[in-house]
DNA sequence: AAAAACTGCAACCGCCAGATA
DNA sequence: CTATCTGGCGGTTGCAGTTTT
């Protein structure tokens, strides 16, 4: 009660830090290491008081920082933690090595948000931004900025020629895994669809064997009734931006219940009767969560009985794959021919 | 060239929870 | 048990640099 702030008092400096206070509280630092931040201005002749000394340290001081601009899979990695932690940026800091929450909160605030709004995606709940607010409306459609050739490049003679043409929706409740693209997505009609996913937001990394991530980490959820099937990882690109260029498949856990809405002007046929569903991509582009992929020739889809969903693929481009977990909500799915 | 608007970011503020007296 | 202190956190502000008018 009636607690003063700590800088209240008249003499404390406030501001920007000089070169010269930097460099006595470095110099503190350094010799005595972090201890009671309340007692640092005094034993390091600073103006300040010791909350000021311990901002300025954490955020730009701490020789472990990392400077200069957020590369793509931060980027990714902060959007994807952002979706399941929220403002939580201390958290969603602990992941990244050498950022800063203060650096995060800047950077989601100036730059992420806008970019989300931009895509029509609300940056608060992740979802496309809908006209009503009916929770209970599960697919919302988002018509994108046309820009179709930065994302088809060798495709622009056979763009889609309207979203009713492209879309294709369906409910999922257990989509086993998120392949979300490392570039934004600025085309087409996005759908919604929700998601129960076994792991919980593991990345995978170039120093990860995948197929040991695969039989390790999966173990332990195959306890719990999910279906851990999940892609060969092997072929498909890391978080370092590679390209995939081998022809690879994966299986994509679909619903448990499933229901889908038709649209007779797509690609796909996908039929809710008999429990077996079939989809076939016939050597043709599509995006498949976001991802920009070209089917086999020949290629089958098929999303049967056991709520499995494998496609072939190959010559998929730029992304990023995300097994998320423990995780009710939704997510974008997309299907577009080329 | 000057003013206004915009942007990025460092730093502050107030609140909270845990520790301590 | 209560009051106070302290560190941590997220929201917000204000400044400096840049871009636009």
């Amino acid at each position: 009660m009636g607690r003063h702030s700590c800088c209240v008092k008249q003499k404390l400096r406030k501001g920007l830090w000089s070169p010269e206070e930097d460099e006595k509280l470095l110099k503190y630092i350094t010799r005595f290491g972090v201890g009671c931040w309340s007692s640092v201005p005094k034993h390091a002749g600073l103006q300040r008081c010791g909350k000021s000394c311990r901002l300025r340290w954490i955020n730009y001081l701490r020789p472990d920082l990392k400077r200069g601009m957020f590369s793509q899979q931060e980027e990714d990695l902060i959007l994807n933690l952002h979706q399941v932690l929220g403002n939580r940026w201390a958290q969603i800091a602990a992941q990244l090595p050498g950022r800063t929450d203060n650096e995060i909160k800047n950077f989601w605030n100036s730059c992420l948000k806008k970019k989300l709004m931009k895509q029509g995606i609300d940056p608060n709940t992740h979802k496309p931004i809908t006209d009503n607010n009916n929770d209970d409306v599960k697919e919302k459609k988002i018509e994108f900025f046309d820009k179709k050739s930065e994302f088809f490049p060798s495709s622009s003679s056979s763009m889609p020629i309207s979203a009713a043409e492209l879309e294709q929706t369906f409910h999922v409740n257990n989509g086993g895994l998120i392949l979300s693209s490392s570039s934004s997505m600025e085309t087409g009609s996005f759908l919604t669809k929700s998601i129960c996913d076994p792991l919980f937001l593991v990345e995978f990394h170039s120093d990860i064997d995948p197929i040991a991530y695969n039989s390790n980490l999966l173990s332990q959820f195959q306890q719990t009734g999910y279906d851990t099937t999940l892609p060969n990882l092997a072929n498909f690109s890391d978080h370092s931006g590679s390209k995939m260029n081998t022809t690879t498949s994966f299986i994509m856990n679909e619903a448990r219940e499933s229901s889908s809405t038709t649209n007779s002007n797509s690609h796909m046929n996908n039929s809710l009767s008999a429990g077996f569903q079939q989809m076939t991509f016939e050597g043709e582009m599509f995006q498949f969560n976001g991802i920009n992929v070209k089917s086999e020739e020949g290629c089958i889809g098929q999303w049967e009985q056991q709520n499995m969903h494998e496609v072939q693929v190959n010559n998929a481009s730029d992304f990023n794959i995300y097994p998320m977990g423990s995780l009710s909500g939704e997510y974008t799915d997309v299907f577009h021919q080329i």
